[in-house]
DNA sequence: CGCCAATCTGAAAACGATTTCAGAGGGCGG
DNA sequence: CCGCCCTCTGAAATCGTTTTCAGATTGGCG
């Protein structure tokens, strides 16, 4: 018998050291009783119940998370891996993401891979490491590895942003591919039949390459050639979507529309059409995808696709906060997008020639 | 005996239930050599240790964080409330916390406030209680209960994005109101008189109100009156920006320099002169603060002040890491800001009066 | 050559909460 | 009126790791 917890030490200075065992005592309850009224209130009698909430009040007691997460093997905790958080579909989703989760109690660790997946595995493996009770990953191209190391933790996990993914990984995101289609679908509706493609093409980052496909499927389907030279690959950057329009222009003059695969890119690409004395939609279409903020305000409005990254990153706590509870089921949900279109699109120019260009396609 | 771990679990298929108590009988040593290797591998012998790895690896062995961080009383983990993610500079600033902590084996537990002071303080709690060994807060606008409440669980903590803070806070950030006056100074000096002033201004956001405090302080050292009409409060939006230029300039047609707490509103405002006809910044000077990507891209450029967010993320990291490690070195950081003057600021129209609008100021 | 000191290792006691397993008490049916 | 079952509470074991405390081994020094 080593330790005698009769003093009261000294009660108002609240060491935060209240632990479980001192509400039992101050409630004349047991601490097994007080687990339960905190953790399943319906099964304790009334008055008990009372008296502990009391107790539990009257001592300021907040449970420890760490005592209690080694017995019930929950931490209470979900990790989230994006590429970036400096790209606002994803920064919004995780924002999203986490009010919700903090609804029910949970919190989110949250990690960045910069578009790489050796570093999304590395970063997987410390949030499994911290002990988080699910996972949500950004598009279908990790490392096998990833998947395994998951797995083999036994976690719940799901994949956002794309609606499918290999491996029966579930997902829950937006049809790229389809959108992008309809995109292009809806240019060639307009008359356009010269398109160029700006693109972000990191091996990691497959929406962009989804949404690439969708557009060159579209074409394929409307038997409308799309040369090599007419698919730039850059980074996500206003500055890289404003040298991709430039390179596409000056060496394709032909081009009627051109078609990237972000906003940040197609911003760019607007900004630099207009220094290059192209008018939009004139002379020039331009499209993007995701329905950043900016995209409506910029002069002219930007045509693109929204992305309901909030949707998305409300419905993946949900799922994950029911499998961390057991409740698994399993989910490939396509939400929804839409095509909207705004002043950077136009009719196909017609006989009219862009007039600032030193020579014309024709 | 319920269980009997002879028969070792078809070792391949690695029930992720490896414990340190299987590692040590592999290596043949006692649970707490093991613990020894793992955390202060220098004070057990190199052979021992060396035998000790190679059981680790060997039976992939991760620590469970729930046990060690009953035991030890740290949960090597980070948290972080910002007003949102949905403004650059705060996810810009998050994930280079983030980065930075990956590097020492910290994860970052991340929340938002929505500007609400009293959802922060719930915030903070939701992360107290999830046993972080460290809080970053934004600004020094804090409910006091949130101070008393951190303080009483004894977690050190800072906040950031400005360089004071009242009551001993540790603070890493910026002069807001040094810089914004040393804008505004800038714009006197180009000969301006009449200032608009459009700034988001809820109750909990200080960085802009110091901001607002600097250039008054500023225009009144110069003696250039600023009338009540002339500061409009507005949400940070570029919608809210072109809102606020436009009620600016209609009441005020005097006005020849705006500036905006924010780079966002500024760029609303940018875009609303453009609709409005007015030429920047031969008719109106306008500025922002922050330097996100857009600010150089847009057209006009916009002159602006940069915050170094990246730094202040990894100041914050750092210092956290030090402080949960025991090392408490106070720190009032003030980093560096750069005026970074470019297209949307000019010398203050002198007779020539702007076109477009109905009546002139004359 | 022997003893003390200095290393290094192992046994065992926490850390704080949850939960199984029974037991106590009360209500209802026979 | 008695017994059985059901509900609710408490005792105690347990989750996996860290760390004190001592013991054992070895080396150094007198």
């Amino acid at each position: 018998m080593t330790k005698n917890k009769n003093a009261t030490p000294t009660p108002t200075l609240s060491d935060s050291k209240v632990k479980l065992g001192d509400v039992a005592r101050k409630a004349g309850v047991s601490p097994a009783t007080v687990s339960r009224v905190l953790n399943h209130p319906e099964i304790v009698s009334p008055e008990l119940r009372e008296r502990v909430s009391r107790a539990v009040t009257a001592l300021a007691y907040t449970r420890d998370s760490a005592g209690r997460a080694l017995k019930s093997r929950r931490t209470r905790t979900l990790g989230v891996v994006v590429p970036t958080l400096g790209i606002s579909i994803f920064a919004e989703g995780v924002e999203a993401m986490q009010n919700r989760l903090s609804e029910h109690g949970y919190t989110l660790l949250i990690a960045n891979s910069q578009y790489e997946a050796r570093r999304e595995l590395q970063e997987v493996a410390s949030l499994l490491e911290h002990g988080v009770d699910g996972l949500a990953l950004v598009g279908d191209a990790q490392l096998p590895e990833t998947h395994q190391l998951i797995r083999q933790h036994g976690v719940p996990y799901l994949t956002t942003y794309v609606a499918t993914a290999r491996d029966e990984v579930q997902a829950i995101g937006i049809d790229n591919e389809g959108a992008a289609a309809s995109m292009a679908r809806y240019l060639l509706e307009l008359g356009h039949r010269h398109f160029g493609i700006i693109a972000n093409l990191p091996e990691s980052n497959d929406r962009s390459m989804s949404r690439y496909l969708g557009i060159r499927a579209a074409l394929a389907e409307a038997d409308v050639p799309l040369p090599h030279s007419h698919v730039i690959s850059m980074s996500q950057t206003l500055q890289h979507g404003r040298q991709g329009l430039r390179q596409l222009i000056q060496s394709n003059p032909e081009i009627t529309a051109v078609m990237c695969t972000t906003d940040t890119l197609a911003i760019g690409a607007l900004a630099e059409a207009r220094s290059l004395g192209l008018k939009v939609p004139q002379h020039i279409s331009i499209t993007g995808f995701d329905d950043i903020e900016l995209a409506s305000q910029f002069d002219p409005p930007l045509t693109t696709i929204s992305v309901p990254a909030n949707e998305i990153g409300r419905a993946a706590a949900d799922h994950l906060v029911n499998a961390a509870a057991g409740v698994r089921i399993p989910v490939i949900t396509t939400l929804p997008h839409r095509l909207i279109v705004r002043g950077s699109t136009g009719p196909a120019p017609g006989l009219v020639r862009r007039p600032k260009l030193h020579r014309t396609a024709e």
